[in-house]
RNA sequence: GGAGAAAUACCCAAGUGGUGAAGGGGCUCCCCUGCUAAGGGAGUAGGGCUCUAACGGGUCGCGAGGGUUCAAAUCCCUCUUUCUCCGCCA
């Protein structure tokens, strides 16, 4: 959510910011602006009347016992009840409608970024090589079916398409990789979370998913016995954006510094186009994501922190990548400011995300109310709120496994994975 | 799943319809005192919204949301959480 204040201050500036989101935000401004105006006349009109209700009523004791008749009294205080009703009645129309609008506009990219989509990101740099190959490489879908680590026909069979499973030597290469993920957030001082996989309405709020963008997440058609609805989480930012909803944190609780892992659920899934084959996009996939609240000035220093992070995991695992930094109309709603990490996987195109970070600045926590004390001042202010993949698999399994292959259709494992592996050093077809 | 109890500030806690939500602990400051402790005194309810140039005012606020009433911490309804007992279960 934004500021009122500051849209208030400079529609033009918001507007044009939004604009470079690919949002046009003229109307749903205005409209906002204007409920702003109507929503406060009101508010201080009735303001008075109740003002007026309180000050009669603390009367009314001390005429009773002088004896006097109060029924001309209770007659007029009638007629103000209801006069109060109405206007509190039209003040919540009023700001139900804004509240929406409000929920509607996207976060506020950064200054920096170049306005426009993906055409427009910018990469920032690249580490090491891409791999080249002395022989004719297979593609990732070959090698997994071939070492039999994963089964995508019974994938199929159990959850449709879009869904695979990873067996023997290929759910231990998954784990592996969680756990180095793991390991390395825990060793940096990250405090570990498993969060529920399914979460209630609001935390889509928060996190701004909803209510927009509610299409890409699975609700659970029959709701609990006592009518509570669940949604799937899309990914974990959804439940740690929560985690301090409607709290106020000492500032010196801050940064927090937290990661989860959760399989991640959504309802868009590739295709069978040849660039989308195997477990690069699916119905369910697994992620370690990391995520930081922090002070407003310590926002920038976390989102640095958090890309060397993901960066440094992607580099443990031996990949070539480049780190682009996002356009304005490339960055997800709810985001100021994100850099993609990107990789290769053979037998693909280009390059695939295997890490998003983001800065949400206070657009997630203004939507979660989410504050801290500021010791100097002693006022609230709202945190900002970071997040990170840190990593997600999906990508990464693939890329690894071309990347690491030998001619034999047998795959290297990383040094940083082996421990997790029984000391494995290359996945071989077993007999 | 069933029955019951509870939720008031940093903590404990009083408050069953009427003027400013008691009291205690803790904390802050002051007095007294060679220092400390003890003692005495004062302060200690936040947050949202709103009016105001400002000082300051108004409104809302006793777990949350509704309702009854001229007036609600107090009465009624719904919900949440916690506790106790019973049942069931991994």
């Amino acid at each position: 959510m934004l500021d009122i204040r500051r849209i208030k201050e400079n529609p033009e500036e918001i507007i044009d910011l939004l604009g470079r989101k690919g949002k046009d935000a003229r109307e749903a401004i205005q409209r906002i602006l204007e409920l702003d105006g109507q929503r406060r006349v009101l508010v201080s009109e009735t303001d008075n009347l109740k003002a007026k209700q309180n000050a009669v009523s603390k009367q009314i004791p001390a005429m009773k016992k002088a004896g006097q008749d109060t029924a001309p009294v209770f007659a007029e205080m009638n007629a103000l009840k209801e006069t109060i009703k109405e206007n509190d009645g039209k003040i919540s129309a009023i700001e139900a409608e804004y509240k929406d609008l409000m929920l509607g506009l996207p976060n506020l990219p950064d200054g920096d970024l170049l306005p426009g989509g993906k055409e427009n990101n910018e990469p920032l740099r690249y580490f090491g090589e891409p791999h080249v190959f002395d022989f004719e490489p297979k593609n990732h879908v070959d090698l997994c079916t071939g070492l039999d680590l994963i089964d995508y026909e019974r994938g199929v069979k159990l959850g449709g398409n879009g869904f695979w499973i990873y067996k023997g030597m290929g759910a231990r290469l998954e784990w592996a990789l969680l756990n180095y993920f793991i390991d390395t957030h825990i060793q940096d001082g990250y405090e570990f979370i498993l969060p529920p996989h399914m979460l209630e309405y609001q935390c889509g709020v928060t996190a701004g998913q909803f209510p927009k963008f509610a299409d890409e997440v699975y609700k659970i058609a029959n709701p609990t016995a006592e009518g509570r609805v669940h949604y799937m989480l899309p990914t974990a930012e959804a439940a740690l954006a929560s985690y301090f909803r409607d709290e106020v944190l000492k500032e010196s609780d801050l940064p927090q510094k937290m990661f989860a892992y959760t399989p991640c659920f959504r309802r868009e899934a590739g295709s069978y186009r040849a660039d989308e084959r195997g477990m690069v996009r699916g119905h369910q996939f697994n992620k370690v994501e990391m995520f930081q609240f922090t002070t407003p000035e310590g926002s920038d220093a976390a989102f640095e922190e958090l890309v060397t992070k993901a960066e440094n995991l992607v580099k443990g695992l031996g990949f070539h990548f480049r780190t682009v930094k996002l356009a304005a109309g490339d960055c997800s709603a709810s985001m100021a400011r994100t850099y993609d990490i990107e990789i290769q996987i053979p037998s693909m195109n280009g390059y695939k995300e295997v890490s998003s970070v983001s800065n949400a600045r206070d657009y997630q926590a203004r939507r979660g109310n989410i504050r801290f004390k500021r010791e100097a001042t002693g006022k609230l202010e709202f945190v900002h709120s970071l997040n990170g993949s840190g990593l997600a698999t999906s990508r990464i399994l693939p890329a690894l496994v071309e990347q690491n292959q030998l001619p034999d259709g047998s795959v290297k494992v990383p040094e940083v994975l082996q421990k997790y592996l029984g000391g494995l050093e290359v996945l071989k077809k077993e007999k």
